[in-house]
DNA sequence: CGCGCGATTGAGTAATTTCAAATCTAGTGG
DNA sequence: CCACTAGATTTGAAATTACTCAATCGCGCG
């Protein structure tokens, strides 16, 4: 199951197995239930996390509880509530597992530390950030520029698979439109 | 003028006289003036660039020419097509003055070199670029839970500044909404 | 069989857009 | 200094899009 932590790693630098061995040490690894609960609101962020498998959404509520979805996180993406990551502060996020997860889990000073002392690992995170920060682009267009129907059209394309493994609704939210308008919608899934 | 370049970079790292002057040699410095254009779509994206002086508006045009505000550069901003300049690819997106402006600008190659060559800088660009992802992020819960006013409240909080140097045209145009509704808010900005 | 979650549908409402016109403002040349 | 113009902002009214609330449907699972 790792294996695919150190081919992620590998396919932006090459690594020796005690290289590897050195890196994986940093991080911890997790395991979730589905419906369980990664990040709640309020928490200390210690982890940033790589997934190894399963799937996690990350939401806020806001004062009417009404949800919206930051991400979501499948095999092979990083996450955390990176502001409170970052900043050390208290999340304001939530983040759940739509299926059972395996994480893999690395704190904020591992993270310096390890990247302080791998120039190759630090050109990785500054590699996988530059790619992240593309993405996020690329939404902020989607939800710039489409409506609804377009908007849906695209993460369909964007990310087919989600569409398997996540119900409507919050699809519905990630794109930023209700339930009810995304299922009026000519659809592409069918 | 350059100062600002130096101080940027100190802001995360330290750096010697002569690391700095190093640093240096890996750009070139430009001069626009207000209404030229930095990036138009087509171009090959040669360079990223951080801003000295003045001010950018980067938007994209949509088959029926509507504009969309991908990002507004000023002093101590980094700027590019991201998406082209990553994938040395055409450019998508435009980029122009607003005023006078100055940059300093960086190949794909000398990045990736100096990042090569300097640890330090290296991790100079991953602090940024997280910091760049968690801005981004903040943009997207904005755009998905505010309506109209929160957006433009918010975005006014955030960087009170444009308020002066922007026409709230291009304002509406970056947070999703027609010059119209805008112009229709109980404004903040008096 | 019946419960519960997810998806759909209908009807009325609210927010925003669009199109058009009017107003305001700052900079320019006479 | 004033008139003029281009750009920027405002306002009105109609049209559109999406939302909300409420009810219904469908289906898998215990």
């Amino acid at each position: 199951m790792e294996l695919v932590f150190r081919q992620q790693l590998e396919k932006i630098i090459s690594l020796t197995d005690s290289e590897y061995e050195y890196v994986r040490s940093f991080f911890i690894s997790r395991k979730y239930k589905k419906h369980q609960f990664v990040i709640q609101q309020g928490d200390h962020v210690n982890y940033e996390y790589f997934v190894l498998s399963g799937l996690i959404k990350c939401y806020v509520l806001d004062d009417d509880s009404s949800m919206h979805i930051l991400q979501f996180a499948m095999e092979d993406w990083w996450v955390s509530d990176y502001m409170a990551y970052q900043a050390g502060m208290a999340a304001t996020t939530f983040a759940d597992c739509l299926e059972d997860t395996e994480l893999m889990g690395i704190t904020k000073e591992n993270k310096d530390k390890l990247c302080g002392e791998m120039h190759k690992m630090e050109h990785f995170f500054r590699v996988k950030s530059n790619l992240g920060y593309i993405a996020l682009q690329r939404r902020i267009l989607s939800l710039l520029s489409n409506n609804a129907e377009e908007k849906y059209r695209q993460l369909f394309e964007l990310y087919p698979s989600l569409f398997q493994r996540v119900p409507k609704a919050l699809l519905a939210s990630y794109i930023g439109v209700s339930r009810e308008t995304l299922s009026r919608l000519k659809l592409p899934g069918r």
